[in-house]
DNA sequence: TTGCCCTGTCCATAATATGGACAAGAACGC
DNA sequence: GCGTTCTTGTCCATATTATGGACAGGGCAA
């Protein structure tokens, strides 16, 4: 059914403005687009360019990196109105923060990557804040990438690892992490990485479904390591799982 | 200096992807995206088409119609930040809305469009609301519009003109009529419009120019006719002229 | 100096996007 | 009922368009 061809052109350009969203305010060099992408660089320099003068690209006079322009928002002001997964994921994030204390993430999936939309900041007084509303990484590189991942078809899973394996690097991870991990939240019932993206961190994912039965969301509790142990782990993710139940009936209605 | 080429179809996509997201929810018909782009039928089908795979649009079940999708706002995340204007304008707005009690709209160009970014409610019982947050129309049709028109040299207004000839006809007005409403903002000072775009409305709207002379904004007041007459005109209209010269300062900070 | 990695440009070529023509459904008038 | 006019969707030969190999310049480290 996907196939349709004709404009092999627009659907380059919107990959390559799926990794500069990556790159948030910041951007991302023209090199890591290549490799992230997997087009010749001629393409590449060719599609931003053109996008710079549509208005949809940035470039950063200093560093020479390519973001997303602010015609972007403009075109998002179209939609104005909030999801219906933020809006059936509020109360449970609520509750779920003053439960549990730590930094949540709502995190859903866009494509081959993670988005994380929504972001609740706990009472105890070390935070995990790395990750921003806005925050987009390869499916696979986060615990709350490998929940969803894992809430998956087999097969389609291991169809969109296969197809990030280019971007793996740049987050020093490859497939078959990937894959392991995968496994290994089967297995639990939840995403769970001892080694956070940042140091010293840990986080735990559960997978939100729809009501056709795929995964759309996830909601992750990062925490500093020492504060995560076996216990406790079991505790946040008893929370979690309830949550994500209730959030998927909430989409239901 | 604009015109690279090698990308006529992410053009020409970008173009429908305008066009679509000033249908705002509701989207808009194939038919009348064909009308304002002036590209042919298959073209725009065959675009629209891998927009939705790409899901950067989606189609409405019930009507057909063609809108902006939830990828947009997804990828519009990327850059969280409000923009300058908006931080620049927000003491303004306040005070003027303050001051006049009837609807404060900011109003900013993009492209060959107008957009609508804020928009204050002011005391006065009876308030123009039909304009929202995120209403996109072609320069030239709202009072805005036409102010920023008129603040631009002759000849670029004369091309944004003639570049949205075609979508005029949605709106009931032609080149003619806005070629004339601008020679006239020009002579007043500040756009204007007895007839506003709801029946029995009348707006003012004065430009706002960025450091370089270039008009990037309009702050506009709308309300029902018989509350504008020529006394509390000459009033408004002095109150947006110096939140405008205030707002420009700011920028420039 | 050399080597490496970055960005930018050219242009002959192949592949892509184009749009005329055709089709079919929906809404309206008579 | 039937014609008219509106809409959206599809096909495919064609030529226009996008492609990418090859080349070039700049910055930085060794």
């Amino acid at each position: 059914m996907e196939p349709r061809q004709g404009a092999q052109a627009i659907r380059r350009a919107l990959a390559v403005l799926r990794i500069l969203a990556a790159g948030r305010e910041d951007g991302v060099p023209l090199a890591e687009v290549v490799r992230a992408t997997g087009l010749t660089r001629p393409t590449v320099h060719r599609i931003v360019h053109v996008l710079i003068e549509e208005g949809i690209v940035e470039r950063h006079e200093r560093t020479g990196r390519y973001a997303i322009g602010n015609q972007v928002p403009e075109l998002a002001l179209a939609r104005a109105r909030p999801s219906r997964l933020l809006v059936a994921a509020n109360p449970s994030l609520r509750r779920a923060s003053a439960e549990i204390g730590d930094t949540l993430f709502l995190t859903v999936r866009t494509g081959n990557d993670t988005l994380c939309v929504d972001r609740r900041i706990g009472v105890y007084p070390i935070q995990v804040l790395s990750i921003e509303v806005g925050a987009r990484r390869p499916l696979g590189v986060s615990s709350a990438g490998v929940a969803i991942l894992a809430a998956m078809p087999a097969q389609d899973a291991r169809k969109i690892v296969a197809a990030n394996e280019k971007r793996y690097e740049a987050y020093r991870t490859d497939v078959a992490t990937v894959m392991g991990e995968i496994a290994a939240a089967r297995r639990l019932g939840y995403g769970m990485r001892e080694i956070g993206l940042v140091q010293g961190t840990k986080s735990i994912s559960t997978w939100i479904k729809t009501p056709d039965g795929r995964p759309a969301a996830a909601m992750t509790v990062s925490a500093v390591r020492t504060r995560l142990g076996p216990r406790r782990e079991q505790e946040v993710a008893e929370i979690l799982l309830r949550e994500a139940r209730i959030i998927e009936q909430a989409i239901r209605g």
